[in-house]
DNA sequence: GAGTTAATGGTCAATGAAGGTCATAATGTC
DNA sequence: GACATTATGACCTTCATTGACCATTAACTC
C-alpha cells in the first residue's frame, strides 16, 4: 500500500487538485531528488498511473529546460465523451484497463462507489474463465453498452 | 479443533470484527512469520474460511507493497442472499429469469433504477452472442457475484 | 550559422518484493 | 485402515525499483 509509487501518485495527485489551470509542470530529476528515488521510477509512476483510461495525459520536452506536464482531462456531458471512451475501448478491453476506466467514471460521479463494485466485480477474468475464450472482447462490449446506457434519460428517474 | 488453520481464522475474524470500515488489509508474509507457518497457509485459511457463502471477500495485490483484503458481507437476516447464491452455483440462469430477479431486487430496493438497467443491458443474450458458447452459465456466475458484492460492508463507506 | 557540449527526459533489461498455485506429505477423524 | 482435512515447499506470476545507456533540446563557442 505505502509503495514509493503510491506516494507518488498521491502526491502529483494532491498539487493536481490543488492547480487551477488543470495540470502540473515540473522536472523529472527535481522529483526523483524530492522522492530520493531513480528518476526512471517517475515515468514508471506516469506510465502505470497517469494513463487516457485514468483522465489523464502526460506531455514532456527534453533538454535543457525540459519538463513532464500532467493534465488532468475533463468530462464534456453532451455525449462526446462516450464516444471517445468507445473509441478508446477498441474491439478489446483488459481487466486491468476496465478497471482504470471505471474508477475514472467513479471519481467524474458517473458512477456511485457500489455501482463500480458491482460491474467490476464481474468484469474479473475469474468470471470468465473456461466460459469465454476472448474474455478481453467481451468486455469491451459489455462496457459500451453501459456507456451507451448512462445516457438514458430515464436512468435517474 | 485447536489446528492452525482454526487459530489463524480465529485471529482473522476477530480484527474483522473491530474494523469499523468493515475490512482488514494485511501482508501474507507477515502473518505467516506471526503464526510460523509456511504463506501459502494462509491461502489455505483465506480459501476454506472466507468464501462468499461464508459471508467475506478477500482481494489482493502482488508486487512490491502487496497486500490481501478480506472484506466482511454484512448481515442477511433470513439468509435470502445466501441462499440465492447457493442456487446459483453450477446454474443456469436465462436472460428472462435474470430480469425477473433484477426487478425484483429493484422492487425491494436492493438496486436502484439505474443499476437494474444496466445490469439488464449487459445480461443480454445479444451481449454473448457468438463469444460464450454457454451464457446461461456466465450469467449465473455474473449473478452470484453480484449478490455477494452487493452484501459488502465496506460498499457505502 | 555550424558544431559542440551540457542538461534534460526516455527506454529497457535485470533484480527485488510481494502474493498464487499445486502436488504431496503430514495429521486428524471415524 | 480409509478418508478428509491441514500443512508445506517448489515453482510461477505480478508489481516495484534501479541503473546503464539512448535521444532530444538549449545554450554556448567559434
Amino acid at each position: 500500500m505505502g509503495s514509493l509509487a503510491n506516494r507518488i501518485e498521491e502526491y502529483l495527485k494532491g498539487i493536481l487538485d490543488q492547480a487551477e489551470e488543470g495540470y502540473i509542470i515540473f522536472q523529472r530529476g527535481f522529483l526523483a531528488d524530492f522522492f530520493s528515488c531513480a528518476p526512471s521510477q517517475i515515468n514508471y509512476v506516469l506510465t502505470t498511473r497517469f494513463t487516457a483510461e485514468r483522465g489523464y495525459l502526460v506531455e514532456s520536452r527534453r533538454g535543457g529546460g525540459g519538463y513532464l506536464r500532467v493534465i488532468r482531462l475533463g468530462l464534456d456531458p453532451d455525449g462526446k465523451f462516450q464516444r471517445l471512451m468507445a473509441e478508446l475501448i477498441g474491439e478489446e478491453l483488459s481487466q486491468e484497463r476496465a478497471n482504470n476506466l471505471i474508477d475514472r467514471l467513479e471519481e467524474e460521479e458517473i458512477f456511485t462507489k457500489k455501482e463500480a463494485i458491482l460491474i467490476k466485480s464481474i468484469f474479473a477474468d475469474s468470471i470468465f474463465v473456461d466460459l469465454v475464450p476472448s474474455p478481453e472482447i467481451l468486455r469491451a462490449r459489455m462496457m459500451k453498452e453501459i456507456l451507451a446506457n448512462i445516457c438514458r434519460d430515464d436512468i435517474n428517474v
